[in-house]
DNA sequence: GTCTATATGAAGATAGAC
DNA sequence: GTCTATCTTCATATAGAC
């Protein structure tokens, strides 16, 4: 019964980022990686430009030499969370069967794995995205849309073929996507659970939400 | 294929709040039921005391009359919320049978109307537990590690029973608790799904997660 | 590209009058 | 219980030197 949450009082388990993809070169990388870890951490309205600085041994104002402002900091990494994630899912497809069943399995262990690989750029494109002006925001929720449409899709596909049998279409996949978004707070590379492992269980949860299990 | 989503830049959908259950009068409670209204749109670090003083119709210094610090404000609001779903969870369960498949949906069922009927209260409790210092904090991280391991026994219990087919106990538990927490960011109570009917799917999905389908 | 110096405003919180 | 006045620190951001 011991559990893999993270210590008490910190945001989410995960301690390192994994690479970014899509990333900028220079200083402009490590402003960003750096003020990946503190928005994930303390939020983007409890961390100061100061902060990102500090954290960089920089001053303060040379974050304006990189980015405009606070906010175009954080929309980059959003943008890069959502760009990534809608990436990962569309490859996933790709390399699938057309059956349902295996592009909801492909789609949610895409999913997954990005909320285990990217634990903190995942909690910053999640729990920071209103925080953007609709000038730098509404793109990204573009973004957003395109993948949760995509495993609708693929959900009312099945239903209308038969092989899914679940009441409320919309309600499963608001679920599926809803329990792989919490991985990225839980998970943590080095403490018990493998990422795959997560990914495939939670493909196989989602199969049975969706009343398709393989193994039923 | 009509998503009954929030409008697209506001972290939650519900935009009236359930009366506040174990609720202080007078001042306070203005003041409680203002600030988790902030609290729960613009965040507690984006949440100035003068914002929700002023949203009281009252001058800033004049919350300190009712709370020592903002902090103390945050941290009533997150400990009445995490009390109130533990209290539902457990009245839940003393009015069930002694079968595991009747205990998980009654769980599910109070842990997914927590979260549609104090959406901004879980909204809170969920996002900015953690802003909270040890001192005020740990009481409450308490009271949520209860609610976890209750659904984790029942789980148990019926694995143990032969009752749930699952090969990973804990990450079924976490997925159902995962797309339960999600549910007060979507919901709304004019748009759409009935929180009955949320609670009930939900609590079939769980089901279905453990291998112990009522309908298949 | 990075720095120091600085402008301007807002933050949390306190003192003390009414 | 609420107010005004205020303290101190910190916020975002700019100007301009090196």
């Amino acid at each position: 019964m011991e559990s893999p949450l993270p210590a008490a009082s910190r945001r989410l388990a995960a301690t390192a980022a994994a690479p970014l993809p899509d990333l900028p070169a220079g200083s402009r990388r490590v402003i960003l990686e750096t003020a990946l870890h503190l928005f994930a951490e303390r939020g983007y309205s409890g961390t100061s430009i100061r902060d990102i600085a500090k954290a960089c041994n920089l001053q303060g104002p040379t974050i304006y030499s990189h980015y405009p402002s606070k906010e175009h900091v954080l929309a980059e990494l959003v943008r890069i969370a959502h760009d990534e994630h809608l990436r990962r899912v569309r490859t996933a497809l790709l390399d699938c069967q057309p059956d349902p069943r295996e592009q909801v399995a492909a789609y949610v262990r895409a999913h997954v794995r990005f909320h285990t690989d990217f634990a903190m750029l995942a909690v910053v494109g999640n729990t920071e995205l209103h925080m953007l002006s609709p000038d730098l925001g509404d793109p990204i929720f573009q973004v957003r849309k395109q993948s949760e449409q995509t495993l609708m899709e693929i959900a009312q596909r099945g239903i209308d073929r038969g092989v899914f049998h679940v009441p409320h279409a919309w309600l499963a996949v608001a679920a599926i996507g809803g329990m792989g978004l919490r991985v990225a707070f839980w998970f943590s590379a080095d403490a018990g659970i493998p990422a795959k492992t997560v990914a495939d269980s939670y493909a196989d949860f989602a199969l049975r939400i969706l009343g398709a299990a393989r193994n039923s």
